[in-house]
DNA sequence: TGGCTAATGGGGTAAACACCCCATGGTTCA
DNA sequence: TGAACCATGGGGTGTTTACCCCATTAGCCA
């Protein structure tokens, strides 16, 4: 039986070396390559042509969405599946919207790591379950079969944008509203509206997305003098 | 020969899976017990005494930082090496801070990993190269005149920095009460404290706050076009 | 044209929050 | 041995949320 080819593009070593010995376990896998960074997982699958790529989505260089949608001119044929350290809406959707057909967190453990190299391979797709949860809720069409899902996803609207960048900037709905001259009642239910599409519930939740989504800036600060 | 006890203290299966095929490799190590959140590790050090503990930084409930302050009342003797995937001043800071001994970012190889503990064993620290760097840099303010960092920046008690993880992940005051074994007056009190100490006084400032602290992890920004 | 969505707004309720008042023990340290 | 700080609580008050109900206007598009 052939072995399905598989290429680690992680790069942090602690990661990658678990994987690879996670999947060493295994005896119908072979690791064909590694890559630590983005870049090189594109051209390690042109010369390698994978089965499967297990792809970090923070890499340096190129990050794992784009090498993803890069290595796919190249090698149609290899299944990606994406891992993330979260399951943000930004990330899930750019994951589908790449090409990649699994997405896992790195809360996985090693047999569902497993059993997804097994189901794309099969031509299935796999998602961890919250992660398909979040598909359903982007994109309602996809959620009675496998049916292909394209880039319909929850885009906030313009005004939600700006609602949600007020809010993750610490301003009150009063103080919204006067800085964008509409009632209070409408920014509550922009409010709402974000809060029903992003399914958070919460302000620090919210915040947190705002800044991972890249809506609002927060840098590091250093403590140190 | 007795084996050297650990501790592994990581959020992510897929990493701490990772870590322990890594260390059952080796014939010195042995993996007494794993905990997926800051408060188990607190707990587990406390009933098993491991000789050393793998602490990821980021991790709910109670970040690492705040898990090795804890633990070290209960096993002075438990050496703790931290493993990030950023090296932040901050975190390096907080890390020897907090009576960490070795610090690791996850590109380390599995060598590393395993030389580390072995050398924290032997009573020896552990740094990656370019975290000793930060190191000579840091020290000679530090040491030379005696003087505490973060002076300039606002210290939190350890309690309030619970409490501010725990906001920051969206519980509300009475979630983070039952969590913590106490009265929601008293956590009322300490997120008080918290906005009066930094002067931030709204959920969303607090939580900006938390993630640059590096208090809790946020998601990188993704420039995806 | 009918159906969809975005954006605007009003009403109401229960919960949560911000910010005051107060107190009791326990450390720590000068 | 106090002063200062910490952690733990109770009470109260006004504001803000989260989440329901409802409606109108405008635009798109199939």
């Amino acid at each position: 039986m052939k072995k399905t080819t598989v290429l680690l593009a992680e790069d942090h070593m602690v990661v990658r070396e678990g994987l690879r010995k996670m999947l060493e376990f295994e005896d119908d896998f072979e690791i064909v390559a590694e890559a630590q960074d983005g870049r090189k997982a594109v051209a390690l699958v042109k010369k390698f042509k994978p089965d499967v790529v297990l792809m970090d989505i923070a890499m340096p260089l190129l990050n794992g969405l784009e090498a993803t949608r890069q290595l796919h001119q190249e090698s149609p044929a290899t299944k990606v599946i994406m891992l993330s350290a979260h399951s943000d809406d930004a990330y899930v959707k750019h994951a589908t919207d790449s090409g990649a057909v699994g997405f896992l967190l790195k809360q996985t453990s090693a047999q569902d790591v497993c059993h997804a190299i097994r189901e794309v391979q099969k031509g299935k797709t796999f998602f961890n379950p919250s992660i398909s949860r979040q598909l359903r809720r982007l994109n309602p069409l996809l959620s009675g079969s496998g049916v292909r899902f394209n880039k319909k996803s929850v885009d906030l609207t313009s005004r939600e944008m700006e609602v949600l960048q007020l809010i993750a900037e610490g301003k009150a709905n009063k103080e919204t509203a006067s800085e964008l001259g509409i009632g209070v009642k409408t920014v509550e239910k922009h409010r709402e509206h974000l809060m029903e599409k992003l399914d958070i519930h919460d302000t620090a939740g919210l915040t947190r997305y705002a800044i991972s989504a890249g809506i609002i800036e927060n840098s590091v600060q250093l403590t140190v003098v």
